[in-house]
RNA sequence: GGUUGCGUAGCUCAAUUGGAUAGAGCAUCUCACUACGGAUGAGAAGGUUUGGGGUUCGAAUCCCUACGCGAUCACCA
């Protein structure tokens, strides 16, 4: 289609300059409406004063030179300022034949580039929520999109292993765990040790609660709470490599990395290379330390150290406190070294929650300051939260969508579904388990996806996920239809249309279709570029919606005409094939029987 | 309060980056079928694009302003 668009803009510009003498050089065509007969809409309106003519009659002028100078134009339309062109059958059916060749391989030329990309970045305290699902999700597709682009991707996971935070789930498991394990409680790691992060909470409160009682200013008691201190205490020790803590610590951690590792499976994602901040944290000091020496930082005189960013707009910003620990930052700054170590790609993309979008810009412009090679080509593909009807969701107030029964819930919704419709007569246990599986996280990320990751969306848990209309379990659907035609087409032994570009008739219908299946690809350009699954999944969804409504119109395997029949069966194939393709880049799986 | 993002049908989301009568799905109502898979298709109804001003041939989109909702401004991560 690229092509004949081209053509088209070149015979307008011809247009314009012998009819007008205007030489326009970015002329943009615009896909025609819906409601108007035509492929491509050219507006006039910019160039009514440089032509002295109403609107209608530039428009009808430059219609009738592109008619007559471009053989692949059947005709065009005048509404008022806006010019509409129709192509001709046969450049429909040439078209469809380029495409059918480019999809022999769906992915870009190689661009032989290397980009990063960091995603999922849980923290060992707690297993994952829905917040998780979408970041997970998201980094996958993109990983997935941009590697269609054509670059070399490589997919990353920093797991925030150290801190506070995880020391407080420590805290409260020596307090009260008894000796508990994931063996005999019956729970996933990462659930167990998220239960102590909860009741380090409820402890905390009851002694804030406590002091507030005795006449203590809240602030102040919640910076003095026992409790709190003594996880102080706790991270100090750790990061000094208390035996006793290390081992606490070593064996906690081992509980949660098996637990994320089962949900990571579940999910579908996958990492090239897994980081832990408590391998990169002395790596972000060594970084601190030289940048002291050459003056990017500077010392405060209670040692903690800092850095001015105030002629970037932004503040001072800590970078290593006083007591000599180290910060977020710290570990951030250590990682991006490590990982420009052990990769050297000079793009890197961080899947990061929009809250940290200040956080991320300290760090790249302190990696700026740092003169470091791969400072230039970062990224923060920053999304918005998933909200609840009741508000943000907070771990510790236990107000979370969690991530293991929300899949287990759309599997299980799944599997009613499809029983319902008896869908599953024929298939074997394991595989209708298997598509079951395929159905309800086809649902689940299709879901999240088709959002415009910058923005904020809302999850109502008390509705379940729709499997009608715009899902993911439609588009599946569509696909298995076109897959249970392609085989009884293969069992009658019809065949896919040649060479041969003579004779075709077309329907608006089956026009549309092709028009869509050409776009394809530069949707895979345009969703690299903005880092946005959900580009793919709309794209996908009106395919399938194209593809539905010509079904709907006229036969295909039934159409008496051998023309009309075998090329409709070649819009459906390709059709299948593109739902496959693009579906993949979701990370979502299409079944054949469904 | 400073910075920053957002506000579109009852609900969840779109809108080719300034273009035509603002489009889909869900929910509601009507219709198509002994079908190549109905998890489908066609249609109805639903909108002063938060309010108010401005810019121009033309605004959901750009500017100003008011209101509303988030995020962030930690020696938490």
């Amino acid at each position: 289609m690229l092509l004949v668009q081209n053509q088209l803009i070149e015979a307008i510009k011809n247009g314009l300059s012998s009819l007008f003498e205007i030489q326009a050089n970015d002329l943009v065509l615009q896909e025609t409406k819906k409601e108007f007969e035509g492929t491509y809409t050219f507006v006039v309106f910019p160039y009514t004063k440089q032509a002295g003519l109403s609107p209608a009659a530039i428009a009808e002028k430059l219609g009738q030179f592109v008619l007559e100078n471009h053989k692949g134009v059947k005709k065009f339309q005048v509404v008022q300022g806006f010019l509409n062109f129709s192509f001709t059958d046969e450049i429909w059916v040439n078209a469809l034949l380029k495409i059918i060749e480019s999809s022999q391989t769906f992915t870009l030329d190689n661009k032989g580039e290397k980009v990063l990309i960091e995603y999922s970045s849980p923290n060992t305290n707690k297993p994952l929520h829905l917040g998780h699902l979408r970041n997970n999700f998201l980094g996958y597709s993109v990983a997935k999109i941009l590697e269609a682009a054509g670059y070399d991707v490589i997919k990353t996971n920093l797991v925030n292993d150290r801190g506070i935070h995880i020391c407080k789930s420590m805290l409260a498991y020596q307090l009260q765990g008894q000796g508990e394990t994931p063996e005999t409680s019956g729970l996933k790691g990462d659930h167990l040790v998220g239960k102590y992060y909860v009741a380090f909470d409820i402890l905390y409160k009851a002694e804030i609660e406590t002091l507030v009682k005795q006449g203590l200013d809240p602030e102040k008691a919640k910076k003095e709470a026992p409790i709190l201190l003594k996880a102080q205490d706790m991270l100090l020790a750790w990061e000094n490599g208390d035996p006793e803590v290390m081992k606490l610590w070593e064996t906690m951690n081992a509980w949660v990395f098996a637990g994320f590792e089962k949900s990571y499976a579940q999910m579908g994602v996958s990492f090239d290379k897994i980081y832990r901040e408590s391998n990169t944290y002395l790596l972000g000091k060594k970084l601190v330390e030289e940048g002291l020496k050459e003056g990017i930082f500077y010392q405060k005189e209670d040692q903690s150290v800092w850095i001015n960013l105030e002629e970037e707009g932004l503040d001072e910003k800590l970078v290593l406190r006083k007591d000599g620990t180290s910060v977020y930052i710290t570990q951030d700054m250590g990682t991006a070294q490590l990982k420009f170590e052990d990769f050297g790609a000079k793009k890197s993309i961080y899947v990061v929650g929009n809250e940290q979008d200040y956080h991320f810009e300290v760090l790249f412009n302190i990696l700026k300051k740092l003169n470091k090679p791969y400072s230039l080509g970062n990224y923060h593909l920053s999304y918005g939260m998933v909200d609840l009807p009741t508000g943000k969701m907070k771990s510790r107030e236990g107000t979370v969508v969690d991530a293991d029964d929300l899949m287990a819930e759309m599997v299980q919704t799944a599997k009613e579904r499809t029983m319902e419709l008896g869908k599953t007569d024929g298939f074997t246990e394991d595989a209708s388990n298997e598509l079951y599986q395929q159905l309800g996280m086809g649902a689940l990320k299709y879901f999240l996806l088709k959002v415009d990751p910058k923005k904020r969306m809302m999850f109502n848990p008390e509705e379940s996920i729709d499997f009608q209309g715009n899902t993911g379990p439609f588009i599946q659907y569509t696909h298995a239809r076109i897959c249970s035609i392609t085989r009884k087409a293969t069992e009658l032994g019809i065949e896919l249309i040649q060479a041969n570009t003579k004779g075709f008739e077309l329907n608006t219908t089956e026009i549309d279709l092709i028009y869509i299946l050409g776009l394809y690809k530069s949707k895979i350009e345009e969703a690299a570029e903005t880092f946005s699954p959900s580009l793919i999944a709309m794209y996908t969804y009106d395919l399938a919606k194209q593809f539905n409504k010509l079904y709907n119109e006229l036969s295909i395997l039934k159409e008496e005409d051998e023309n009309k029949r075998n090329i409709r069966l070649t819009l459906a194939d390709l059709t299948g094939k593109t739902i496959q393709h693009a579906f993949s880049l979701l990370g979502i799986v299409s079944p054949n029987k469904m």
